[in-house]
DNA sequence: GTCTATACCGTGATAGAC
DNA sequence: GTCTATCACGGTATAGAC
């Protein structure tokens, strides 16, 4: 029953573990994913996940949080330029909205399938929460701010609520683009792939973008 | 330990337990709800899910059944009115929109929270699967078609991939909304809730209708 | 057909030896 | 830091009462 572990502890369980929770996690979900399942593809020993994480759910967590960063930095870099460029209007959004969806279609086709498990995993976790509707992830939400505050500058007069809700129409845009369910495959009966972003993306970008043009209010 | 079963049964064990799951369900999800708490808050045995239902999944899977009915009728009959009216073009695709979001609108202010959950689990349910890719929820996909059929048939020269992205748009909002996670919430630290869809209906119908017109073709 | 009692095995977690 | 043994709980299956 027992597996041998290899000699090379190689003084990262904690890193092997995370990088096959990824993957477990993004395929079978955090209740679907068994520890001893992790435990036993990373070769590892059960109580390892305690030891380093505490327990399952906080593993989920950290998984979430270690490629998040760079996601987070990616999107506030891009919209800085945006904001110091000197573009306005409706020019300007579709650069904000660009800033904001960017990084996930560039990482989407790294070699490595990482994050695109990565994708899959934080755009379902983010949709229905770790289910418990206290528990949702917070990581992004100073970054969606900047991002409601910049929508708001660019298109004057649109009132706080619905900046608020022109960030959660497009969040909700791309986030169903990221989870990567298989609906439009079954919808188009295998005619179009719902893991095919590059085909995907000038049209969500458009979508966006004339969604929130249209809430904007229609200046004289 | 054992608890007094009433002595009317009522006949209807099977519905007491779609109602107490319901409910349940829609606050813990299919995996954080166990089938004991379920069976204990209804009065009845263990072994009665089993009975009635062969497994805690398709319990699930019937209770998602048994008011779909109602919602895909309720759109079916806006659309047929839609499609016999005279509307041509924006108007009509916003006719469109409506006929789709309208009926979860309407369900979600009756009095019974009955509705609410149901919307809540669906919409879950219906964004993530069941977590595995395989099992998506398949009840409404006959209605999804007929709605990018009319879009198609409303907006002259909309290609077909395009379409069906924009029916993944309309429903990737609506879900988001019906989800009621607290998104909202938290980013407004409490200005706004995500469950006043009173307040939301004419900003999604907008964006919506907005949004599909900007893949629109655009006539010259 | 309907319901009860109970047993089985896989799960996440933990205490304590090393 | 690591591993084993063990626990309480979960979903499920079934034998048999009514």
């Amino acid at each position: 029953m027992a597996k041998a572990i290899p000699i090379i502890s190689s003084n990262d369980t904690r890193t092997k573990i995370l990088d096959v929770a990824e993957r477990i996690f993004s395929e079978q979900g955090l209740e679907g994913a068994s520890v001893r399942e992790i435990t036993s593809a990373a070769d590892v020993r059960l109580a390892a996940i305690n030891y380093y994480f505490e327990n399952k759910e906080n593993l989920f967590l950290e998984v979430i949080k270690r490629r998040s960063k760079e996601l987070i930095d990616g999107r506030h870099e891009a919209l800085d330029a945006v904001m110091s460029s000197g573009l306005e209007g409706e020019g300007r959004l579709r650069a904000i909205v660009e800033a904001f969806i960017d990084p996930v279609f560039r990482y989407w086709y790294q070699k490595d399938d990482g994050w695109r498990n990565y994708c899959r995993l934080t755009a379902r976790a983010s949709l229905v929460g770790v289910w418990r509707p206290t528990s949702t992830i917070d990581f992004f939400n100073a970054t969606t701010k900047r991002f409601i505050q910049a929508i708001q500058q660019t298109l004057p007069g649109m009132d706080d609520y619905t900046a608020h809700m022109s960030m959660s129409f497009m969040l909700s845009n791309l986030l169903f683009v990221m989870t990567n369910n298989k609906r439009l495959d079954s919808l188009s009966e295998g005619k179009y792939r719902s893991d095919d972003l590059l085909r995907m993306k000038p049209l969500i970008t458009n979508y966006i973008v004339c969604g929130v043009m249209g809430l904007a209010p229609k200046d004289k």
